[in-house]
DNA sequence: ATCTATTAATAAAG
DNA sequence: TCTTTATTAATAGAT
């Protein structure tokens, strides 16, 4: 029906297909609707172009859902019969999974233990001893890791001091400098200032944050 | 396309209509036939005649189901009911729910510790060591009961043994019993029978199971 | 999109 | 229901 007779195929030429495609989906969703009128059929027609892109027609009066119940009943296949089956089945399943580490969690937080077995009571022992084992091993590197960043920046400091005392010293000719240091140190309420006042450059770009 | 035109309205005389229905049914699906070779598209085509009878037409290679979820997914619309949407709610609940648990469980079986904080580390070791507390305190319960349950096992034999003595004792005059008895104990193969001959009552009612 | 030559579908009849 | 056939409808290829 057309300038040539063509060859039911796949068209190669995607142009040609589109154009087709378009066409024919017209035609089709027409002979759709014509049927259902001229013959009072109930009618689901859902086509996806190559491109994904949806078109539909369902007899009007009806629903989509509907239909497919019926069909599921006339042709005995299931649409979404099955995967409600599928979902229970995953629904119950992970109910005991579930169940089952509720009730492992429970035993490890020392609840529940009335109805373990010695042995199971020494399973979980030894399932807490090393888990407090690994925690505290963990703990411990955290441990060493902050000391270290301590100790580092306490050395980073005390660099600093002694470059801020021998500049000092420089500056102000010897105890002057010494003085005011150690009035600081005694906790005197010297001016903040007299320090930062010598424009020092910064000197501790190492320093660490103690988080 | 016919002898004549005509109306696309119902077919009112039946006959007629279940002919139409017919010649139309194998036209549209051969329709939909072609247009998903010549195309590349998928179709899904389901018509009911006024009497009932289903036919259909879906893609190859492709499952109604599976279109069905895309064509809920393209449209919006939903084909399966709210226990269905239940369903699906319910398992990504769990599914979330599970995987907690399981980064849990993780956690107290001293895995997967790198990512946590030191203040989290804290808590793991808390529930740790309340946990093992209480285990221990279980088992020791579990140990003072069989402790007593033996030491009571043991006072109700050391009672039959003075019961068995004793009558021993008055039946064969003394001496004679008390030869027996000893001998037992020293491992000479005396008959076992020498002593449940006596047909002593059951005596330890309350003797109780160690298991 | 629109046009149109040609094929395809089908209404009515047999 | 099948076949035939006259007629309309659909559409392939061109514009």
């Amino acid at each position: 029906m057309g300038r040539g007779k063509i060859e039911i195929k796949r068209i190669e030429n995607s142009a040609n297909r589109q154009v087709t495609y378009s066409k024919r989906k017209s035609g089709i969703l027409k002979k759709a609707k014509e049927i259902s009128v001229l013959c009072d059929a109930k009618v689901s027609l859902v086509i996806f172009s190559s491109a994904g892109k949806m078109s539909e027609f369902c007899s009007p009066s009806i629903e989509l859902k509907n239909m497919l119940e019926e069909y599921q009943r006339t042709s005995g296949k299931k649409l979404w019969d099955s995967r409600h089956e599928y979902l229970s089945t995953e629904v119950d399943r992970m109910k005991k999974d579930n169940e089952q580490m509720r009730i492992e969690l429970r035993h490890l937080m020392g609840e529940d233990l009335n109805s373990l077995t010695p042995h199971e009571l020494n399973r979980i022992e030894d399932s807490l001893q090393m888990g407090l084992s690994s925690v505290r091993a963990k703990q411990m590197e955290h441990i060493r890791t902050r000391t270290e960043m301590l100790k580092n920046n306490e050395r980073i400091l005390e660099d600093q001091n002694k470059q801020l005392k021998y500049i000092m010293h420089q500056i102000e000719g010897g105890d002057e400098a010494e003085r005011r240091y150690q009035n600081q140190q005694n906790g005197r309420d010297y001016p903040q200032q007299a320090l930062t006042a010598f424009r020092v450059q910064p000197i501790q770009p190492n320093l660490q944050q103690n988080k």
